[in-house]
RNA sequence: GCACCGGUGGUCUAAUGGUAAGACAUUGGCCUUCCAAGCCAAUUAUCUGGGUUCGAUUCCCAGCCGGUGCACCA
């Protein structure tokens, strides 16, 4: 296919064939949402079990389901709601956008220009007269726009307590993680992963599916003591990846690195084992599903691409009409979050790790005489209490004096050293609090979804007609098999197609009946939603002596074969997991020739 | 959000200041055939609102939706 019509042919099939599109067209439509339709959703649905699989049952990864609502403080917390009330400011010249706040507090006394509302920052801009950064063009008469990244709402009745949509599935795994890490009985690493809804009021959802305000994400937030903690990479040491990391990316003549997951870790290309492992791990992933590896890479952010908090990130990416579009993605987070949480939030985000010996260690403490500082201080003599302990840690020579000072509410005060009862005690510790790292891999369900059908978009030629077909690996296919009566008027094979139909469906297997109009048009449909095989009964399978037939028909060749109807169940189930290869029923059956 | 382009049955296209045509698809019937067969019939459309006009799907304005570029994507 020639680039830029890919998608678009792939989105004209999709709408009239239920994979997805736009939601509420009855009613004009709505920007960056979109509705699954039968085939879609069925898809997508093969896809999220195939992650769970692999990432959370096959790794045992803790799978937790949070709300899409939560809180105020939580983003308060996670820092999401610094962006919530940023102004932008567009040059009319170069079309630049500027951070309006930042360019009024950048030139004027004021400090909290974030507090104005956007008429008023526009207001100041034209006051002060400043100019575009990038150009030196006015900025006076350009409108200022607010932008809320958030999807806000109200908690119950009223509006005291303002809540939002979940902007990433991750937050509901952090805040969580007090609970969570004892139910894991507080021994790290484990992982815990969750799939489900984010939201994102983008200012310009495009592309389809690829990017929409309503998304789903498939993340596992790995927890792990960074002094402690490697991962297992044997098995995944051979996996050969294709990275490119920054330094290719800068390089004038930048260049792919084919190479394999060990070596990518021990040449520290891939500086983290962990980020390597989940690395090899969603390459494996990928090429089971269906991903075409030749339209696939992994991308180092590069240096000013960061975020904040990470250290380091890779992303996964699929190309699609020519452009790469970002799939997931694997961020070395350190305690940033956990950190974050434990500072706002009153629960306890760290683990206690023992040592491998407990250490004995001599300590300065206090106890102070609770009957004396009452009387003396009144209100004050808990905070004198904790100054003379706070004092013990980080000056015990301070007690050897009579009398020690103390800076209570910037008040000198003045106490007894004996009050204090200072000693200096041996003590055993048997470990200490950490907050552990994480490490994120972050998967984008719906342009995995994407990516499979774009790839999967194949047209031929059969007998001089054009065809087109979704080249699904049976894994992940939405409809499994396609069931025919070869002609719907002979009751025999009507009769027996039911029986498959059924019987199929009785044995877990998503399964469209047709008798309409002719075969090649049944197999057609079935083509275009990439149902990987489709069973026929025609009349030389139940006439004459010997087991009744049936024939299989697989999708991509249009290659047959002829197969006793008992045995289909059994053939699918192989099929569909991929233990056994359409070339291997070929061979243990009678070939159909065309 | 800005700029440009677009919006006609389920899908893809055509046409038009005088009430919309075709293909494919869909449904029913005939036929009964292993790759979109044929014949007969049927269903289905001018994005929304306002303006100009005797009359607007067509021209104008605004909105919505989509595409592309810019910006944004913490």
């Amino acid at each position: 296919m020639s680039e830029g019509t890919e998608s678009a042919a792939l989105a004209e099939l999709a709408k009239r064939r239920g994979f997805f599109f736009g939601s509420s067209e009855a009613y004009g439509g709505v920007g960056g949402f979109y509705t699954y339709g039968p085939q879609g959703a069925a898809l997508k649905s093969n896809v999220e079990e195939a992650w769970r699989d692999r990432f959370a049952v096959q790794e045992g990864n803790l799978e937790i389901e949070a709300p899409t609502i939560m809180p105020e403080p939580v983003f308060e917390a996670s820092g999401h709601l610094d962006g919530f009330d940023d102004m932008l400011v567009e040059c009319a010249e170069c079309g630049e956008s500027h951070r309006a706040d930042h360019l009024i507090e950048d030139n004027s006394e004021l400090e909290d220009a974030e507090t104005l509302s956007p008429e008023e920052a526009a207001e100041k801009i034209a006051g002060l007269g400043l100019v575009c950064p990038n150009c030196g063009a006015e900025l006076a008469g350009q409108s200022v726009e607010e932008f809320n990244l958030m999807f806000g709402t109200n908690i119950g009745p009223g509006s005291k307590t303002p809540g939002y949509l979940r902007p990433e599935t991750a937050q509901g795994i952090f805040v969580e993680f007090p609970r969570i890490k004892e139910y894991a009985r507080n021994r790290l690493p484990f992982g815990v992963t969750q799939v489900g809804r984010a939201y994102r009021n983008e200012i310009s959802p495009r592309k389809n599916i690829v990017r929409t305000r309503e998304f789903t994400q498939a993340e596992l937030e790995q927890f792990i003591d960074p002094e402690r903690d490697e991962p297992d990479l044997s098995s995944v040491e051979d996996v050969e990846v294709r990275l490119y990391p920054a330094t290719e990316q800068q390089a004038d003549d930048g260049d792919y690195l084919d190479i394999t997951i060990g070596e990518a870790v021990d040449e520290g290309i891939v500086a983290n084992g962990w980020i390597g492992y989940y690395l090899g791990i969603a390459q494996e992933w990928y090429e089971h599903i269906g991903v075409d590896m030749e339209r696939f890479r992994f991308r180092q952010h590069l240096p000013g691409e960061l975020a904040h908090y990470a250290a380091d990130c890779w992303d996964a990416e699929s190309e699609v009409d020519g452009d790469w579009i970002e799939i997931a993605g694997f961020a070395y987070r350190g305690d940033y979050d956990l950190s974050k949480h434990g500072e706002h939030a009153d629960d306890d985000f760290t683990v206690f790790q023992q040592y491998d010996e407990p250490k004995t260690v001599e300590r300065a403490v206090v106890d102070p005489d609770m009957a004396t500082l009452g009387p003396e201080f009144g209100a004050q003599a808990a905070d004198v209490a904790e100054a003379l302990e706070t004092l013990a840690e980080r000056d015990p020579d301070a007690f050897d004096a009579d009398e020690v000072t103390l800076d209570i509410d910037g008040e000198d005060v003045t106490v007894d050293t004996d009050v204090a009862n200072f000693s200096v005690e041996t003590q055993t510790e048997a470990g200490e609090h950490i907050t552990p790292h994480v490490v994120e891999p972050s998967f984008g369900v719906d342009r995995t979804v994407y990516t499979l059908l774009v790839h999967a978009y194949e047209q031929d030629e059969v007998d001089g007609e054009a065809r087109t077909f979704l080249s699904l690996s049976p894994t992940i296919a939405p409809t499994n098999v396609g069931v025919f009566p070869l002609v719907s008027n002979v009751d025999e094979l009507v009769d027996l197609a039911d029986d498959v139909a059924e019987e199929l469906r009785a044995a877990g297997f998503a399964v469209v009946y047709d008798d309409s109009g002719s075969i090649g048009r049944r197999y057609r449909r079935q083509d275009e939603v990439g149902t990987p095989f489709c069973v026929t009964i025609d009349r030389d399978g139940i006439e004459g002596a010997g087991d009744t037939t049936v024939t299989i028909r697989e999708r991509d060749t249009g290659r047959q074969v002829r197969v006793p109807v008992d045995s289909l169940v059994e053939t699918f189930v192989g099929l569909r997991a991929g233990t056994t290869s359409f070339d291997d029923v070929l061979d243990a059956n009678e070939v159909v020739e065309a």
